[in-house]
DNA sequence: AATAAATAAATAAATTAGATTTACATATTG
DNA sequence: CAATATGTAAATCTAATTTATTTATTTATT
């Protein structure tokens, strides 16, 4: 059986459970478990997951029959008979996810362990929906033409990460405001629908970025936990419960919004003070082309000079903008991550270290700050996790629909 | 930890199910039901739960049997035979709350329909763990004397709220330092265990204001809102999917906490800058006893003078940190309330609202502000909650043990 | 080195809990 | 009296647990 159906239904609280509710439930306890903690053999699921060893076998069983789960070599060195590893199938199930950002989209075909098949991309100046459409659709023929029968019909769906609200972007982007709007009719599923029959999930940008660290990389190590995306414009997400929080209207994590303060003491937000595109700005006034801060993702060192203090602004800002959330939410740390090189994440996680401790902090446990391990893609990356959640995984908290 | 204990054991989502559970999950999403929503009959209870007409028959008789329900006049007028409304049985179940403040400790015990049986109150210059600790044994006694033997052994805990840390405290609250400190190492559970058997929550006083507000007041209304209480001290609560989420460490929604700016622009705290401590203060500076305000709560008519411009800031405060909560989680709607009367309320919630409009809202969906309708004793009535949440009714999110 | 004992894993068979389905009695309206 | 909805008894079904068995291994003993 696979867990989902047809037609998505939300998990309110108040719903009754039966049995096929319970059976459910179970087998994505078990994928979330395998996913999280890696191959593991049914007795140890079975502890881990308070079950009985023989539902668990059961259960296994027919997941390996279908293709999604893999054995692997039986474990020798211990009393008893050698227990048998079952793994997530390497492409068991597959899923696409979009990113759209500020200068470009990317299309990328995963499996459900996290492995990228295929990526494409489309840059441009600022994004419209016509061509970006048009990418999809001729990026998805391009990526389904390269699978098998079997494989294609291993896709469980696409996750498309887009800002919030992208139509009021366009003074933000040097966008002619009235061709722009148009943005805001924008129907994804209706859109997609035209060239496809799979299923479609739409998803805040950031918060994608939050469900790929969270699911691929540092998110494991943290209960609740709120994530920064630093790109053109900083986002965020949130994870409550080992889970992603999307929040009613899929708005949580709106943490460019947080609210902040310009150099004369005026009332700004965080997408203000603590994006790329300062920087991109003043590479601009200095003569520079910004657009270089993409085309060498890896190194920014020719830039160094407006690099560093860019750094101190943006770890002071968060620094800030931690101890906010922490009022809201006790997370257990803040995670850091972008489009950026890795010497510049680190120096970033680090002097936002240094910025907090002299934060007024009663009342409130001190994070801990890391930095996120998934970078460039992870909003595309974690698009494509959405459908996978919506089939497959466990989500302690509930989602939005569609 | 205050709001916690010492080794806080979580309900994981990495738990299996198996019937027994199922069964303990529809008993308990029939009583929130009942609970939320008022009197039904079982044929609605199963549409609403999405349960077959015959489990919720099942469960409901033997609920009734237990005694937990009670059966309501059948309900004629419509086309088939009429139904037979259930109902929380009065007296039902019985908890104990207790709530610690800046100027009074409140003992009470209430049924799970929310009705208030007895009600002890020790006032006091500063709390102290000695004589709040003797109030509670003489207060237990005092009312459990009053309760019929079936009464008492429906009693089913007892919750206590108080602040976060509270020890870090002796400077707000003028109390000898040394002496105060003791209030670092109090262990509740261990304390009350040797007076009492009954099961005991250790809760954050403003969470537990809100979740009386969640269930006995306009918290239903909402599927995610920030909840303030203003008292002394402020301090907040957080609904997410219709339930309390207390955080992993039980400081959720410390929302005293937020940062805010003093009028030399320097930094300051929520906590600062939205509290009736300041108007204390106002008060003391111009001759009057701050304690009036305590006991005259429903009337502050001969303090408006000072009350008016506190409202005022107040508000102002109140608009910003909206905005702030809301950036982290795209709450629904802000509740406030306060041990203030009715009339300052009302006013606050009107100015906060004509606040919030001239805030900076790019990327955020505004929320409404209501005012809350439970008032003093949300506090002690939310901590008489927690016991009753842990036996008795569902809780989405996952909660603290102990 | 050969063999027996102990241990843990995995699973088949029997049992059990609790949900759903089907059928029906009942009380009401129109 | 026909139609309709509620509420429950009996039968059925799903998926869990429990009990018992097989299997592969390590460890101790001869």
């Amino acid at each position: 059986m696979v867990p989902g159906m047809d037609e998505p239904i939300i998990r309110t609280v108040s719903r009754g459970v039966n049995q096929s509710g319970v059976r459910d439930h179970n087998v994505r306890l078990l994928l979330t478990l395998l996913q999280r903690h890696g191959p593991m053999a049914g007795s140890d699921l079975a502890r881990l997951a308070n079950l009985s060893p023989q539902t668990v076998s059961i259960i296994l069983r027919e997941m390996e029959s279908e293709g999604l789960l893999a054995r692997g070599a039986p474990v020798k060195g211990k009393v008893g008979k050698p227990s048998v590893p079952m793994r997530l199938a390497e492409g068991g199930v597959l899923s696409l996810g979009c990113k759209i950002g500020r200068r470009s989209a990317v299309l990328l075909l995963a499996d459900f362990r996290g492995t990228v098949r295929e990526e494409l991309r489309l840059t441009y100046n600022y994004p419209m929906p016509e061509p970006i459409f048009a990418f999809l659709r001729d990026g998805m023929e391009t990526i389904l033409s390269k699978c098998s029968p079997a494989e294609r019909s291993r896709i469980c769906g696409i996750g498309i990460g887009t800002p919030f609200e992208l139509w009021k972007w366009s003074d933000l982007v040097d966008a002619p405001a009235k061709e722009f709007a148009s943005w805001r009719h924008v129907d994804y599923q209706a859109e997609l629908a035209r060239f496809t029959d799979l299923p479609v999930q739409v998803v805040n940008d950031a918060t994608a970025g939050c469900q790929a660290e969270h699911i691929y990389g540092r998110g494991k190590e943290f209960r609740d936990y709120a994530y920064f995306f630093i790109g053109a414009f900083i986002g965020g997400g949130i994870v409550l419960n080992h889970s992603v929080y999307q929040g009613h209207q899929g708005n949580a994590g709106a943490l460019g919004s947080l609210r902040s303060f310009g150099p004369q003491g005026e009332s700004q937000q965080l997408i203000d003070t603590a994006s790329i595109h300062l920087l991109e700005a003043r590479l601009a006034e200095n003569g520079h082309d910004p657009r270089d801060l993409w085309t060498q993702p890896q190194d920014w060192s020719s830039f160094a000079r407006f690099v560093e203090p860019w750094i101190g602004r943006t770890a002071q800002e968060l620094a800030k903008a931690s101890l906010s959330v922490c009022a809201v939410i006790d997370f257990e740390a803040i995670v850091i991550d972008g489009a950026f090189p890795d010497a510049v994440k680190h120096e970033l996680v680090e002097r936002t270290r240094r910025y907090l401790v002299n934060q007024d902090m009663r009342g409130l446990i001190a994070p801990q700050i890391e930095a996120g391990v998934v970078g460039f893609n992870a909003r595309a990356i974690g698009a494509a996790t959405s459908p996978l959640f919506e089939r497959y995984f466990l989500n302690g908290n509930l989602r939005l629909q569609g």
